[in-house]
DNA sequence: ACTGATATCTCGATGATCGAGTCACAAGCG
DNA sequence: CGCTTGTGACTCGATCATCGAGATATCAGT
């Protein structure tokens, strides 16, 4: 229990490490290339949805896709459905960056989860399913952190 | 296989918003917690070392020690071994907090992997182990990475 | 002793990020 | 139909963390 908690430990650290070398090696920034995997997997998304899921502000999000659209990797386009807002979509030329980028990671992770039974793969997704989920909950539940860290205080 | 890359990617991002949320909650900077918690586990280091595990360069991390420093959470002790190098550990207070932190990441993690049975977990933790060596040892080689990633010049 | 490498810190400058304000549009109300 | 409230994106000014380069001290090997 405890031991799967130290094993993601290292898995998120390995990461932050590695998506720190990808970026560099691509001219972006860490934010940038997060969001340019998060348009590939999700979709057209507006610049607030973006933000919220990369964690920055929406002020942010507005410099990072200048430089996404400078780059040619996406274009803003206007949302049919809701005219304040803007789609977000990945150039042909930015979708094949993100899918040559998340492929080499995909290559990396087969290379160290080794030679492992499709059932037991299975079962490890199935897992961190479930852990993603609950962090993706705990992450946005401020109150009960809060208690759960010891802090009285509530807000910032 | 590619299965649990995708998996991968939405722990990373999940554990994202977790981290930013407790170092928000704590009052403290998403590297400063990072480096509260490599602490724990691996015991004192020294600023460049922990520079390195973080990925900021070891300019920033004089910074974010004097942070840590000040609030109380750690302290820079001599280096008996190297009278250039300074050993940065944890105060109790510090250990105790980051001990909190980690006592509730892992209560998370727990609740996320649901009523899987032992055999199960350990494998799960045996895999984990594998994909963070691997991302750990292809963070660090550029040139392969460089190469895979399709670019063709080499360095920054 | 000397040389090159390493560790830490300081300092100035750059740059990203944020908060507040602005404008445009949407949705719901009477 | 007007009116009000809420939402989305952007701009601007200011702040703050981060970086690169330099300075100092120490180590390790010749």
């Amino acid at each position: 229990m405890s031991e799967i908690a130290v094993r993601l430990r290292d898995v998120v650290a390995a990461s932050d490490a590695y998506r720190q070398t990808t970026a560099r090696l691509l001219g972006l920034g860490v934010p940038e290339t997060t969001i340019l995997v998060h348009l590939l997997h999700d979709g057209p998304r507006t610049p607030t949805a973006l933000a919220r899921r990369v964690g920055v502000t929406p002020a942010s999000a507005t410099a990072q896709l200048d430089r996404l659209e400078l780059a040619g990797h996406v274009v803003r386009q206007a949302n049919p459905r809701d005219r304040r807002s803007v789609l977000v979509t990945l150039t042909p030329q930015g979708r094949a960056l993100v899918s040559r980028i998340f492929a080499v990671f995909s290559a990396d992770v087969a290379r160290g989860t080794g030679d492992a039974d499709p059932a037991t793969v299975a079962e490890v997704g199935r897992i961190l399913d479930g852990v993603s989920q609950e962090l993706e909950r705990r992450a946005h539940d401020d109150r009960g952190m809060a208690r759960d860290l010891g802090l009285h205080s509530s807000n910032r």
